[in-house]
DNA sequence: CAATCATGTCATGGT
DNA sequence: CGACCATGACATGAT
């Protein structure tokens, strides 16, 4: 879909609009027979594209009303492709021509259509007659694969069987992941024993080489749309166009399961047609491996989920679109159908599923868009191996899951299907941005997902397709009670990963609660008035374990920020206590210079005295008339003002009697 | 490489 | 009694 974005952000206009509506005309065809979403869907994804709603209300009514137009042309086994339709090879040359990548898939649905013109044309019928009828079923009309053979087809009942065949099988055929290629057949109908019948004469050595030259070639150009994709991705937030993003791979990836391992037994017969399909060969087999994978992830874990729940094909989510509620048992790939408006932060076991299908399609969408354009050896093994990629962490080293993956475009499907984000992370995270405060559609029992003894130990890819499931769980067990790397046996990568995450801002409880799918951010656990914590504990259906951490969470978190309260206090009142100290210097500073000027005022005052003193015995005179010795007499003040001339050895004595004997007057001269 | 600082966390006590 | 807060002590990473 980001291509579709990309073309609509280009230019509007009949041409771009006709080119979405046969690319919509693909994807509404893949939804049918690939038991993808709905034509709904779709409109709702070209709304998030950002296109007009009038195209996108267009194009459900185009598809409603049957007229696929150019779609049928572009899809073999659209309602107006006929025998007589052109050549694919003119057909890829007009849609490479409006620069549509869709080739590959195209390719192989116009090899099947030709395969099966070739052949028997009851096939043929019974094929197109599906299509055509999912075709005319048109947008949003649910219809499941048998009953779309059976309506549309009219002829072959095969055909109607063998969706269902198809969709059954496709889940039992996960079971053995690494011989997903030859043991694709499982998935396969009839129709295709048929076809697998009909070109197992050609050569496969050489069709095996020129798709190993294909896929490599392919993948060189793979991680180059990839890193447009995640420019994307870091210069568009909305995770829609993402998620459209991947469901638009997926519509590719998953078109392929039909064609099951025989499929390369039919590129090969397509030689006959001019057609060259080893691109879709790869596609399809990284495809079918990821469809492979997807169930098998999800039930290997549980075998009597897988068994109990697990009955219903793929179709069973189709038909059941609008209402996700009910697809959801055991049907992890709601994911493809996870609706934006559910209800908020209901952790599910198949919420757990759910991000793990979606990682897993997410790999699925790498590995196609490797596969599809561009692909570079060198830069997908260090996808497979770079400690610093972000989607993903590889907690537990005896599963080999070192490998991390770059898709982050993909990623941000997860975290707009959730829809909820705290964090300022950059779109590497996405993929964990459903762990806190997704967007779960059903408030299920959490099935505590423990990845760990999956054993699964597949080739590279499939590690690069599980790692991030087995980063969600592992993490629990010692996240409770330790540091996401403290203990001695972990890997250093986990340490890498967890730096990585906390430079990106992203705290170790927030890391904690993402690991553990905690449907709340870190800070409205920690923020939140107990009563609503509480009610919101119970409320919810978590495990011990996430109750433990979302407590350990709480705590931490007050505490953490009572901890700065604190030392902001200490350094408050320390502050103070130094203004104080200052203060107090200042004040003492200016008393030591008050009390000097008090000081000098004082020998002011006594030299003044002492002058006037002096000059009052100089002029005092006794009764001879002769000058007052100061150093005999002094002079003494008494109540009524007057002063009197007191002889000092007289003048302690006087103080005792009284009235001093030589008392005299002080005559003033 | 040691010292210092900043920060988170835990334990403990008080409210 | 539980929740919350304050704070000392410790660990750890950064500078």
């Amino acid at each position: 879909m980001k291509h579709l974005k990309r073309w609509w952000s280009a230019g509007g206009g009949l041409l771009h609009l006709t080119l979405l509506l046969s690319l919509a005309g693909l994807r509404v065809d893949l939804d049918l027979y690939l038991l993808l979403p709905p034509p709904t869907l779709l409109r709702d994804e070209l709304l998030l594209l950002g296109g007009p709603a009038s195209s996108a209300y267009a194009l459900n009514r185009f598809s409603a009303s049957g007229g696929w137009g150019r779609a049928g042309q572009l899809h073999p086994k659209g309602r107006e492709l006929d025998p007589a339709a052109p050549p694919e090879g003119q057909l890829l040359r007009e849609v490479r021509a409006l620069g549509v990548p869709f080739i590959p898939r195209t390719r192989v649905d116009a090899w099947l259509v030709h395969s099966v013109a070739a052949g028997s044309a009851d096939e043929a019928h019974g094929l197109l007659g599906a299509a055509a009828a999912s075709s005319a079923g048109g947008a949003g009309t649910s219809v499941d694969r048998g009953s779309q053979a059976v309506q549309g087809g009219g002829g072959d009942p095969r055909a109607a069987q063998s969706g269902s065949l198809d969709a059954e099988e496709e889940e039992k055929a996960p079971v053995e992941p690494t011989a997903h290629v030859p043991d694709a057949g499982g998935c396969a109908s009839e129709e295709n024993e048929v076809l697998r019948e009909k070109h197992e004469a050609v050569d496969h050595s050489s069709q095996r080489e020129e798709n190993e030259e294909r896929v490599s070639a392919q993948k060189e150009n793979s991680l180059q749309q990839n890193n447009e994709d995640e420019n994307k991705v870091a210069e568009k937030p909305d995770w829609e166009a993402e998620k459209n993003t991947e469901s638009r791979n997926e519509g590719v990836s998953l078109g392929d399961i039909p064609l099951p391992g025989s499929i390369s037994d039919g590129m090969n017969s397509s030689a006959h047609h001019h057609v060259n399909f080893s691109q879709a060969i790869s596609q399809d087999v990284n495809l079918h491996e990821a469809i492979l994978l997807c169930p098998n992830n999800t039930f290997r874990r549980n075998p009597v989920t897988r068994t109990s729940q697990s009955q219903e094909p793929f179709l069973q989510l189709n038909s059941h679109t609008t209402n996700p509620e009910q697809t959801l048992p055991g049907t992890n790939s709601t994911g493809f159908l996870s609706p934006v408006d559910n209800h908020v932060r209901n952790l599910t076991s198949q919420d757990l599923l759910y991000d793990l299908d979606v990682n897993i399609f997410d790999e699925i969408n790498l590995m196609s868009l490797g596969t599809e354009d561009d692909f570079d050896p060198i830069n997908v093994s260090q996808l497979f191996d770079e400690p610093d990629s972000d989607s993903g962490l590889s907690l537990d080293s005896s599963h080999n899951s070192t490998s991390v993956t770059k898709s982050n475009s993909s990623h941000c499907v997860c975290e707009g299907a959730t829809g909820y984000c705290t964090d300022h992370e950059s779109s590497s995270h996405h993929d964990l941005e459903g762990a806190v405060g997704g967007n779960y559609p059903e408030p299920n029992k959490l099935c505590h997902m423990d990845h760990s003894d999956s054993g699964f130990h597949g080739d590279l890819t499939f590690q690069h397709v599980f790692h991030n499931h087995t980063y969600h769980l592992q993490p629990s067990a010692p996240e409770s009670t330790s540091e996401p790397f403290s203990l001695p046996g972990r890997s250093q990568k986990i340490r890498s990963r967890y730096l990585e995450d906390t430079d990106r801002n992203l705290s170790r409880d927030e890391w904690r609660a993402k690991a553990l799918h905690i449907p709340f951010s870190v800070d409205e656990i920690v923020g939140m008035p107990v009563d609503s914590f509480n009610s919101m504990l119970s409320r919810y259906y978590l495990t011990d374990l996430q109750v433990s951490l979302i407590r350990d969470i709480r705590r931490r978190g007050k505490n953490k920020v009572a901890a700065q309260n604190c030392r902001k206090r200490k350094l408050d009142i320390i502050l103070n206590l130094e203004n104080d100290v200052c203060n107090l210097q200042a004040k003492k500073e200016t008393l030591k210079r008050e009390r000097a000027q008090c000081n000098k005022a004082i020998n002011i005052m006594k030299q003044k005295l002492h002058d006037l003193y002096h000059d009052v015995f100089s002029r005092l005179r006794d009764e001879e008339g002769r000058p007052v010795n100061p150093n005999h007499y002094a002079l003494q003040c008494t109540h009524d003002g007057s002063v009197l001339l007191v002889p000092k050895e007289l003048g302690a004595s006087s103080h005792k009697k009284g009235n001093p004997k030589g008392k005299e007057k002080v005559r003033r001269n």
